[in-house]
DNA sequence: CTTGGTATTAATAAAACGTTAACAGTTTAT
DNA sequence: ATAAACTGTTAACGTTTTATTAATACCAAG
């Protein structure tokens, strides 16, 4: 993982445990921005677009609780990471701060290696679950003599075994899970790449290619214009 | 997918655990009913007929394997999903759930955002009919030339006996669970080294190459940008 | 016979994995 | 109690595989 193009966000109106953390942080390459309560985090966060946000709880002018509230009901910042920052770790500001929407919970005193390795931990599950999307509609079992099999990652055509790398893998789930169902190049896109990634207009018909290579040539049916389909 | 139309089971004998995820998944909108052990689970899953049931790994009166056990030769439950939840990566609890027949595994302490996105994609995934539910080859004794026993803590390759440094034997049981099943880097991490830790990114390969030098070159299989897998 | 797609292929870039070695932390043996 | 041996982890770097693009050919419809 490359912590270069993570930027964390934090906040806390203790002088010294902001320039600790963010020394820590910057340390191990995240790009790091401050802020010192919560009015001054939400500006903040709506220009700097943080992955995530270590809010302290208790701070003036508005607290971490009320900021993370409102950080979770801005559209770009829907899926922000939220991580707080207490100086008890059995209070019941704990289950407040889940309530808020907070994703982790870090105790002081603040422990550089803690906090590093829970915050490396916290955004590599992030990374992993926005790649999970991966995940497509029911898989039609007992197809005439094509059939996939997501735990096992494997599609077997004509009793052969094969391994697909993943992003044919992909697109042959997402046609197979709706057999006959004409996929359209935009919502191939989506699934395989999501709305952030951009790639050329001809990428899609290079993985069709290789899958009818693979899967026989009259598996996968073009509606000119419209898209792509699977069929029996 | 519509949550609304989904029952969620929820198993824990910590009052705040329960409340906790019952939460969670109310937001999403699942219909959600709890039991604090695994007698009651089983009681309240007969009537309830959840589509899936989150059960805790330790409880009193009777734990999450023997309930998951139980609720396995209900008829009417066969097909239900269960999810583990435990404290630690440390104990081998996680593959006798496996073993039981659990079909997912989240760690302690509980990420709201990881809670919700993983139960969706487990109900996405086996949502429908057709569960295929492999039923897993129990740490297969008759496996050709490879054999593991957790009690004496020693794997047997090709009849030559030999012990396993902590991590490379917990990651070849994890994997030998559930033979040809491709388990994630996330998933091994999480069963590994727990959701708290963070590890590089090139832990994994060393130690899928320390049990490949041990147990043979071709039994462990990678599928790029997914994981690895167990193989005979 | 032109045009708006799509197919094919090869080249190149990017990502993911494999391997080794170093080193720190533990455990075990003496 | 201390040394020796072993384990866990990381860092660096090599290798392989996969993803993407670019260029060009094809082809059916009007």
């Amino acid at each position: 993982m490359d912590n270069r193009f993570k930027k964390i966000l934090v906040v806390d109106d203790e002088e010294d445990i902001v320039e600790f953390v963010s020394y820590n942080l910057k340390k191990e390459g995240f790009e790091v921005s401050t802020a010192k309560n919560g009015r001054e985090a939400i500006t903040n966060a709506k220009a700097f677009k943080p992955h995530l946000i270590i809010l302290d709880i208790m701070m003036p002018e508005m607290d971490g609780i009320e900021a993370c509230e409102e950080i979770r009901n801005i559209p770009g910042l829907s899926q922000t990471l939220i991580a707080f920052l207490s100086a008890r770790s059995e209070d019941y500001s704990q289950i407040a701060g889940f309530n808020a929407g907070a994703d982790d919970f870090i105790s002081k005193p603040i422990r550089p290696k803690v906090l590093t390795s829970r915050i490396k931990a916290l955004l590599r599950r992030y990374s992993a679950s926005q790649i999970q999307h991966t995940e497509y509609a029911e898989l039609q079992p007992e197809h005439a003599d094509i059939y996939i099999d997501k735990e096992k990652h494997i599609v077997i055509v004509k009793g052969k075994e094969m391994d697909l790398p993943k992003k044919e893998f992909n697109l042959l789930y997402l046609l197979i899970s709706k057999p006959f169902r004409v996929f359209t190049r935009e919502e191939i896109y989506d699934y395989i790449w999501g709305s952030e990634i951009y790639v050329s207009d001809r990428t899609i018909d290079v993985y069709i290619r290789k899958l009818r290579e693979k899967i026989g040539q009259d598996k996968i049916k073009t509606i000119k214009g419209v898209g792509y389909k699977f069929e029996a």
